[in-house]
DNA sequence: AAATCAAATCTCGTATACAATTTTATCGCT
DNA sequence: AGCGATAAAATTGTATACGAGATTTGATTT
């Protein structure tokens, strides 16, 4: 969470990079002695930090068996996705109270871009003001534990929200969740508070349902490109 | 979280034991020599413990220096606090419409014997009953994500809420927090989720403007019996 | 006597070593 | 060819070693 460590911090970053690009899907294993080459330190460092990872929920570490990216079943994603639109609620609600004016206008600056790229359909760009739009009702709300509460429930599912979206050959409509967040934003702008707070449960309750689609019986995200090919 | 090592898991418990007991308070460092001796292993399986107690906000690991157990100032205290009711508040409204019937009498039970520990100042008790009353609506909740985040955020305020309120010299009303227990209860039992979540925020809230009255200007918990005598 | 600065001690962060267990590869058998 | 058992290799969990930075101690000065 606010932990504070030398370069921890930054290795933490580094190996959750690994997952967030998509290079480790759920259940691929992490080597600490490969990681500890790559990234040129000692297995120590890199043990920590995939032990901070494993606490946030991104890892597994399972005892004396490598770590992996953690897999989720449909109950436990359902459960991922039920908390992290509470939380994503309760950010949006206070932040539609207490954001400064200067948030207010980088809010409205950042539903424009998305309007903007959702429009060209730039979808690399689209996705990082989805995140931002997100990050700015976290930091909005005005309370530490709850923003790291909710960027520690985002990262967890990651894995499946965010990586398989980016996919060159995935075409989801990028219309739709704009203009959920458009409507979020609007209540949030209007400070209201109870309206933000269910659009954004809603928001994030669709984005399950969308997911959910993709998953395959064994949990797997459907590979489009590769395993269609082949098949 | 849910992680699963060897015997790290125990380590864990005795470490934060050491801070739920009131044996290390806010402040306090924590040697990982001392505490290797004292348990009998190597530094490295206490350092991987302290790493997460310090991801849960217990501890508070600062490079190159000692990990104290973490102080919070009254911003952060209140920022603790308002995360906890809200979380503690969607536990049990979803504890409302999800419980078991087994759940639900043992809910009644609990509340039965607080009256009684209540009744007869049995101050250990209450205390036990009071912890048990919230485990059973984190689990009653039905969401493992939302009740490892409802612990973990309790387990954090711990040194500034459980821990001062054992002092034996310590004589607060036993009867605020069981009624209004008895009440969320109530809630909870007539599946009233609305009901049970807003009077749990209320119950937090009224639990830290108790708190934040035991506080002196540093924000540390006012000792009463060793301080008084001593003055 | 109080304050200041330097040396010594202590503690942490990381690297390395080694035993225990798991995983992989090899070989033999049906 | 496929399957099972055994041996080799690889990986984890913990212990130990050591350098860098922090803390304490003590001497020196004002």
């Amino acid at each position: 969470m606010e932990a504070g460590e030398l370069k921890n911090n930054t290795l933490r970053q580094k190996i959750s990079n690994l997952i967030v690009s998509g290079e480790l899907r759920p259940g691929d294993r992490l080597d600490e002695q490969s990681l500890a080459e790559r990234f040129g330190v000692s297995r120590t460092p890199i043990r920590e930090a995939i032990l901070q990872l494993s606490s946030s929920g991104l890892l597994e570490m399972r005892p004396r068996r490598s770590t992996i990216v953690r897999r989720f079943n449909a109950a436990a994603l359902r459960e991922a996705f039920e908390a992290l639109g509470e939380i994503e609620g309760l950010c949006a609600s206070y932040a539609a109270l207490r954001m400064s004016e200067a948030d207010r206008l980088r809010l409205e600056d950042v539903l424009l871009a998305s309007e903007v790229a959702c429009r060209d359909g730039d979808r690399t760009a689209a996705f990082e003001l989805d995140a931002e739009f997100h990050e700015i009702l976290h930091e909005g709300a005005r309370n530490h534990v709850l923003q790291a509460t909710a960027e520690s429930m985002r990262l967890r599912v990651t894995p499946y929200s965010a990586a398989p979206l980016l996919a060159e050959d995935f075409h989801a409509d990028l219309s739709v969740p704009h203009l959920e967040h458009s409507a979020i934003g609007k209540a949030v702008l209007e400070r209201d508070s109870d309206a933000a707070r269910k659009l954004m449960i809603k928001h994030v309750s669709n984005n399950f349902l969308f997911i959910q689609n993709l998953l395959n019986n064994d949990g797997e995200i459907e590979q489009r490109s590769a395993s269609r090919a082949k098949a």
